[in-house]
DNA sequence: TGCGCCATGTAACATGTTACATGATTAT
DNA sequence: ATAATCATGTAACATGTTACATGGCGCA
């Protein structure tokens, strides 16, 4: 897709700054995106320029001016007719997967160390998806649609988080069936 | 990561040339990565040139030269020591997502074909992906421990799809109890 | 006759990340 | 004192994708 259209969609909801939209890139897991300015800033200057949001420079005492951005009814155009675009397939990629796979020349005690250090990794990235809710609350939906569509954002995550715990969970049972033979080497 | 090691690692298992790493990737959804050329001979060449793998140029009858790529011992140092490094997080993209989370200025009907879209194509690589079974086949595993982890690898894609198919289902679930203002829209 | 497979590679482009730069304010 | 927050932006680099180029063979 690519952060347009993320963007235009959190502008679609309520006018914001760059700086507002790099913390909510970068602060949830839900809307995964970098957050760094040289997108983010690029990329609002460029739906400037297209017409798709127009921007209103509030000067502050004491901090600096903000550009607060707001979609224009071509920006909702165009995101309309992204909306009714066939989803991309998700993308996942796991470099975990590609070290297990090749793990076997690791001991007993290295691979274990190895399934340990992501276990905790995906356990602390789901504390913390619990623990901060969904970025877009319950409360702030425009419909009770919305929030179930929000509600439901957030629990894909936390699912996906689960099934990574289940599945290790499973593949420790599975290596304890073995033989070990290896005891020595750790 | 990077390709490097994702190379590095089925160069371990077997030489391959440049052609069957690129098949490799682009067919395998458990190591997913593009298997575009411009990466996969551009990495070659990098690991020839600092001495991780050695290469071998077979001349065919009738079929353009090949180049078997070998991993050489310097490259298993260094593939087991990324090995023991602590796993970086899954990389988890899903613009159906963002989709969404904006999908509420769609119409019921619009919203149902955007779900029915996503299913449609999860549940198409789901059973593709359980159609060609792991690309690492548990026979070609060099120990019993190796095919454990090939299997899990393979399962772990296996139990992503049926996670989000499950997702949907409790999606549409919360959205049928809605009262449907909206018939006549779509 | 045209497409797809084998097998290598390059060029152009799109996207993403890290680090740098400014400069005042507030909290530790 | 030092770091973090607010707020903008640029430069350099790393990575990834698409399309192009070559050229013979086999299949429909």
């Amino acid at each position: 897709m690519s952060v347009r259209h993320a963007i235009l969609g959190l502008l679609s909801w309520q006018p914001l700054a760059g700086y507002d939209l790099k913390k909510i890139f970068s602060e949830s897991a839900d809307f995964y995106w970098s957050g760094n300015n040289n997108q983010v800033y690029r990329t609002l200057l460029d739906l400037f320029e297209q017409g798709l949001v127009e921007r209103e420079i509030i000067q502050q005492e004491n901090l600096p001016a903000k550009k607060i951005y707001t979609i224009t009814d071509k920006g909702r155009v165009e995101l309309r007719q992204w909306l009714n675009t066939t989803p991309e397939l998700p993308l996942l990629r796991n470099s975990f997967l590609v070290q297990l796979a090749w793990a076997d020349c690791l001991s007993a005690a290295e691979l274990d160390q190895l399934l340990n250090r992501y276990e905790e990794e995906i356990r602390d990235q789901n504390l913390m998806h619990n623990a901060r809710g969904p970025q877009l609350p319950a409360k702030n939906a425009r419909s009770p649609r919305e929030a179930i569509l929000w509600s439901a954002v957030h629990q894909n995550r936390a699912k996906f988080y689960q099934t990574e715990l289940e599945w290790i969970q499973n593949l420790r049972m599975d290596l304890a069936s073995l033989p070990e033979k290896d005891e020595l080497k750790g």
